[in-house]
RNA sequence: GCCCGAGUGGCGGAACUGGUAUACGCGCACGACUUAAAAUCGUGUCUCGCAAGGGAUGUGGGUUCGAUUCCCACCUCGGGCACCA
């Protein structure tokens, strides 16, 4: 036989596969099918770098592995084509975008050509051209038309560099995503999309499709839900209110001032009344001047403004509060303002203690033992004590007085209960010298408020619930009594330094938690036991929501970090947005005949300096009759971003080259959802989100059969150069597929890159491994050459481990372990190399490599005299009784150190396996004289005697 | 700060629901073939120890006959969010 030419044999399977189409789409819609999909390359001057490959390859293995097991396979693939890099290269050039477009898809359909993927070409789509975007307009339209497009004056994200407008999605810490420029607010009439009315259903609807559990949780965060009350406050000598979102109504009694954000409605509508007018105007302005970098600097300052004159009133309570506006409340997100309970939210505590606002506590902090020895004994009855926690500091070092117990693991401070009528100093003092002796102790200050805890307790052996006094003392000099007999038996006394303190009590919450208020003064924020409130105390924080809510006239609402989509872009390369604007009939809709409207040919495409699209300089294209009333108006000059036709395309692959629909009925129905959708973690808050906006809003038109577009979502890990730095073209550490693939083959580079790591993780390329892979495919082509003829059996070690490596591979290649798929095929060629093997069972093992090396496994099949092509032959099946070892070779554990290993075979018992292992020669040893108390056997896989 | 994810040989990594840690590959060493080198093939390759044995899965603790796997705390790295009330 040959050497393995990998140039011509993957040329010319390359060419056989193209013409005889068997990767195209079976056109009726019948039978069993399998939609999977990749995200649609951007196509750069870079080109397809080997990130591409890797994601493309999975999805291919995949649907090749679906169509061998007779799925009618859709595996589509098309151009993201409009852009910003392709525009910025456009004014650098002064190449129309629509060459430059031309000219990379060029170059990306012959790469991925190169690789030998199994795309159905046919439906290959492009969003940039007039048939694709004439839908995507059409959309939009609908949109229009249900209220979901609309256009609003707003503070936009401005970036200063790329002269556009920016989603909030598309700023990054306060920079631009794409270029890094920096990002200023500007007033803009923009178009947007209400995704936010859509916000509830994105979040709700995740429970019912399959996505990966980060990306699901990534969707949530972005989303953004809350829920919680709103709640009016009145203003004194006014008919306004305030209206509020909190999610903690139980800390209502606890609101000292009121907080709107600096942007909200009611400073001009009380500026009259404000007294300090003038100094609340210029703080605004400061405000506005800031960039959004210095609003989300890291550690900034609050800062506020009191509203002199202006009394808010705290509906629980009837107290008359301060009203204050700060940069800390966001306008934009609740009802753009807050009510301040410093004694249990951060922010407001940092604010109140800034400008010295009241901080009132209404929340006990409430703890419950749900582990651990002292854990609450269900169905027992609680003991309601009130008790101390003392903190005595040693009378000369930075050292703590601590208890360890001796009959539990129990450590802490001193505690002890409340006696009669006692006060909680006199029986904290009491406490201390009972329990270490110490006497001269100097009460310094109450640490926290009271503290509920339930647990039970060890020595009493019943149920507590107690509540704590938290107190401090200091003592003055070591005299000491002398401790009684009983207490000592108890515990023992520590003196335990102040870092060590942590450590010492971490075991045991309250006294935790006492401690880290001890050493730092900061609100509690979590739920408790509502004090301090009038008719409420005693509540959960979660009842008191509710009830409180009520009481004060309030409504339970759910609020979305979620803000509506920024839809306009000031662009040329774009789908342009298919408005008309008449003075006498406002906004127009394009009649949906007149679609596409086609981007006109321009002869600059940079943006305008004012912040208009450069197609606003073309006065003919602009300049038209209003459809409705035949006067004069004029085209809306934005273009959509480049998210737009990226949240439909999927659709458009089912029925790429329909003039009527964007795609018709009966392909949706067969075709969607899709099946499975495997794309960057980076797009589950952009694209992904759009996109499922897009479909549930078709979905409600009844244009599209599932309320999800995606059944299945999974996520690939990134490439980063060998450096473990990210590739790019900057760096000069980029690799190219094209040099790989001369150099060792297609075949390789698709396996190097499925064998690298783990699918979902970043993995570092490491060129001089590619030699492995290689290795591997000569040695599969080597071997072809020592087959036995199907009359002969494959050896027994062969035949079992084929069928073992048919099923690994299988269950692999779903469960994206495409690393361990591959090395499971390594092992059973290293055996096939050292054994015999016939030709019926090579082919078996060349079919499961076939998704993976597709040109090499096509030439060897096709060598062994088949006709028809491995990718549409059936995925073979493997056999469970072969799987089955006759005997297997088992260790013999004694205390859980291996001693011995033995052979057992299938028929024997359990007794008489325990038999065997107790008279081997080295168990012997190591048992003798022992007595053996247990043995435990995990079948066919260890026995452990306990000796 | 908060939320995810990950720490295993010289390197990429494997280990099913707790059951013989280091599969597979790269690299390296030695050997065969060769005038020689490359390629290829074979053998070896966590570590200490002559051996018997011992020690290693980021660190410290816990549960268990048995822990890379489960629990607690901490450290480091990667990613996401960032005043969201």
């Amino acid at each position: 036989m040959k050497f393995y030419d990998h140039k011509k044999i993957e040329k010319k399977w390359q060419n056989v596969w193209e013409k005889s189409k068997i990767y195209q789409t079976r056109k009726e819609a019948k039978g069993k099918k399998f939609y999977g999909l990749i995200e649609f390359p951007y196509p750069s001057g870079a080109g397809l770098h080997v990130g591409h490959i890797r994601s493309n390859t999975a999805m291919d293995i995949i649907s090749r592995k679906r169509r061998m097991e007779g799925y009618n396979v859709l595996y589509p693939i098309g151009w993201d084509a409009f852009g910003l890099p392709t525009e910025n290269y456009a004014i650098k050039t002064g190449i129309h975008p629509e060459k430059v477009t031309k000219t990379n898809t060029d170059i990306f359909r012959k790469q991925l050509k190169s690789v030998g993927f199994g795309f159905d070409w046919s439906r290959e789509i492009d969003t940039s051209n007039p048939s694709y975007y004439k839908w995507t307009q059409w959309i939009f339209l609908q949109m229009f038309k249900k209220g979901l497009a609309y256009k609003k004056k707003t503070e936009i994200n401005w970036c200063t560099k790329c002269k556009i407008g920016l989603a909030n999605e598309e700023v990054v810490g306060g920079v631009c995503e794409r270029c890094g420029g920096a990002v200023v607010k500007k007033e803009k009439e923009q178009w947007m999309l209400a995704i936010t009315k859509y916000a509830d259903r994105l979040d709700k609807d995740l429970d019912d499709v399959d996505y990966l559990e980060k990306i699901k949780l990534g969707q949530r965060n972005w989303i953004g839900k809350s829920e919680g009350s709103e709640i009016d406050f009145k203003i004194k000598n006014s008919s306004e209110k305030i209206k509020v979102f909190t999610t903690r109504a139980d800390t209502i009694f606890g609101a000292t001032y009121v907080v709107l954000a600096p942007e909200h409605e009611l400073v001009e509508i009380l500026k009259s009344k404000i007294e300090n007018i003038k100094e609340v105007e210029k703080y605004i302005k400061e405000i506005k001047n800031k960039t959004d970098i210095d609003r989300t600097a890291e550690d900034k300052e609050k800062t506020g403004i009191e509203l002199k004159g202006i009394k808010a009133i705290n509906p629980a309570n009837n107290e008359e509060i301060p009203v204050w506006i700060a940069d800390y409340v966001l306008v934009q997100y609740g009802t753009g303002a807050v009510m301040a309970v410093p004694a249990h939210d951060e922010r407001d505590w940092d604010f109140a203690k800034k400008y010295n606002l009241p901080i009132k506590v209404v929340i006990e902090p409430y703890f419950v033992k749900k582990a651990g020895s002292d854990a609450i004994r269900d169905n027992e009855p609680f003991i309601e004590r009130n008790a101390v926690v003392c903190v005595v500091k040693h009378w000369q070092e930075e050292k703590y007085l601590c208890l360890k117990w001796k009959k539990n693991d129990w450590q802490g401070f001193v505690v002890g209960g409340i006696e009669g009528n006692e006060s909680i100093i006199s029986a904290g003092q009491r406490e201390v010298t009972e329990e270490t002796g110490y006497k001269n102790l100097k009460f310094v200050k109450k640490i926290t408020e009271t503290i509920h805890s339930k647990f039970y307790h060890e020595i009493k052996k019943q149920n507590r619930f107690a509540h704590f006094e938290t107190l401090y003392f200091e003592l003055k000099n070591d005299e000491r009594d002398e401790i009684a007999e009983e207490e000592k038996n108890i515990h023992e006394v520590v003196w335990v330094p102040k870092n060590d303190v942590l450590s010492f009590t971490l075991k045991d919450e309250d006294m935790n938690y006492i401690w880290k208020r001890f050493i730092k003064e900061q609100p509690y924020i979590d739920d408790g036991i509502v004090g301090n409130s009038d008719k409420f105390n005693g509540l959960s924080s979660l009842e008191a929501q509710k009830q409180i809510t009520k009481f004060v006239g309030g409504r339970i609402v759910s609020k979305y970090k979620l803000r509506d989509w920024v839809f306009s872009r000031q662009r040329y390369w774009g789908e342009p947005i298919p408005i008309i604007h008449c003075e006498k009939c406002g906004y127009v809709p394009v009649p949906e005949k007149d679609l596409p409207v086609m981007l006109p040919k321009v002869k600059s495409y940079t943006p305008t300096d004012n912040g208009e699209s450069p197609l606003a300089a073309i006065s003919k294209w602009v300049n038209i009759k209003c459809p409705k009333c035949k006067g004069s108006a004029k085209r809306e000059t934005d273009t959509m971003p480049n998210w737009a036709g990226s949240s439909w395309y999927y659709l458009r692959y089912v029925d790429p080259n329909n003039k009527k629909e964007f795609a018709s009925k009966k392909n949706l129905k067969y075709w969607t959802p899709v099946d499975w959708y495997n794309g960057g973690m980076e797009h589950t808050t952009l694209h992904l989100l759009y996109s499922r906006f897009w479909h549930k809003f078709l979905y409600d038109l009844r244009l599209v059969p599932t309320k999800e577009p995606y059944q299945k979502r999974t996520a690939h890990g990134m490439i980063s150069a060998e450096g473990g730095e990210k590739m790019s073209k900057s760096k000069g550490n980029t690799v190219d597929p094209k040099d790989i693939v001369e150099t060792y083959g297609a075949d390789t580079l698709r396996v190097y890159e499925m064998f690298i790591g783990p699918f979902d993780q970043t993995v570092v390329w490491n060129t001089n491994s590619i030699i492995g892979s290689r290795r591997f495919l000569e040695r599969v082509w080597k071997i072809s050459e020592k087959l036995t003829d199907n009359k002969k059996g494959s050896s027994l070690i062969i035949e079992q481990l084929l069928h073992k490596t048919i099923k690994k591979v299988s269950l692999d290649i779903e469960s994206m372990n495409f690393n361990t798929a591959i090395s499971s095929m390594m092992v059973l060629l290293n055996e096939m190399e050292k054994n015999e093997i016939n030709k019926k069972d090579f082919k078996m093992f060349l079919q499961i490599l076939s998704p993976f090396a597709p040109h090499i496994t096509e030439e060897i099949w096709n060598n062994l005299g088949e006709n028809k092509s491995i990718h549409i032959s059936p995925w073979p099946k493997w056999n469970e009784s072969k799987i089955v070892d006759e005997k297997v070779k088992i260790a013999v554990q004694v205390n859980g150190r291996v001693r011995a290993e033995i052979m057992i075979t299938k028929d024997m018992t359990e007794e008489s396996i325990k038999e065997m292992a107790l008279k081997e020669k080295n168990v012997m040893t190591w048992t003798e004289g022992k007595e053996i108390k247990k043995i435990i056997y995990v079948p066919n896989k260890i026995i452990n005697i306990v000796a």
